[in-house]
DNA sequence: TTAATCCTTAAAGTCGACTTTAAGGCAAGG
DNA sequence: CCTTGCCTTAAAGTCGACTTTAAGGATTAA
């Protein structure tokens, strides 16, 4: 099960580019290639990338995910610290969905008051 | 009850900057000036504004907010655009919910993930 | 009178995360 | 043999949302 950069893209749903631009940055390290040089992902590879690809839904920066990548080549003795990386986010994480729960109690107020004004225009327009 | 730039930033809690930037870039219309020139805010100024921070704190464009403020120009016929707007910026608040949920359950394995070598690593330490 | 603290405007700079452009190599199909 | 479509690299460009810098005006406190 390996997969070169076209396939792997469509597996995660991101363009090429973004798979090279994240193996440039660090994020993708382990990349090995075919004879040609080509990049060939294999099923460890997408599992990686398909982390890297959820946590960025919630904006993890691709600092954290590089540093995650930095220590790991550094053996098991980093775990410790990865796990305070993913902690951290996961601190972010139920900050936005705080953001989120506050938001969804106000855009509906404000819905509800535009509904008001619609209702309102509507039947002072009725001409009988 | 009005208050200068100064006031109004900590309130919202956001630099003085910010808040010109937002003028500017005409999501404030209405904001008066006194004799010198200086802003002043308002209740009404207040309560748009935080629910400006508070979308914001969900990602919404700015455009979307600049967007809202020139129907809103326009007088009351175009409460069911504004409202439009909200309602789609809601499904985008919706999504975001979703991902996070995800994201949930995969960091709280990789977390345990990384847990699991942690542990490993200091049993596999121990001198006696 | 001078320093501090507010305020103003306009313009330039920054940042993260891509995205696009350019130039070119390799392999299969017609 | 040539086009098509995949792949490569390096570098430049874009985008949104600020943030910083620069230059200066007005009010207050020492």
């Amino acid at each position: 099960m390996a997969f070169y950069i076209k396939e792997a893209a469509e597996k995660v749903n991101l363009p090429t580019h973004t798979l090279r631009y994240y193996e440039q940055e660090g994020l993708l390290p382990f990349i090995k290639r075919d004879e040609n040089g080509n990049r060939i992902f294999d099923e460890n590879d997408l599992l990686w990338l398909e982390l890297i690809v959820c946590l960025r839904k919630t904006d993890i920066p691709l600092a954290e995910l590089r540093a995650i990548v930095e220590l790991t080549k550094e053996g098991d003795s980093t775990a410790a610290k990865r796990k305070q990386i993913l902690e951290k986010h996961k601190e972010k994480m139920m900050e936005k969905q705080r953001d989120l729960d506050n938001a969804f109690i106000k855009i509906k107020e404000k819905i509800g008051f535009y509904d008001e004004i619609e209702k309102k225009y509507h039947k002072e327009n009725l001409s009988f």
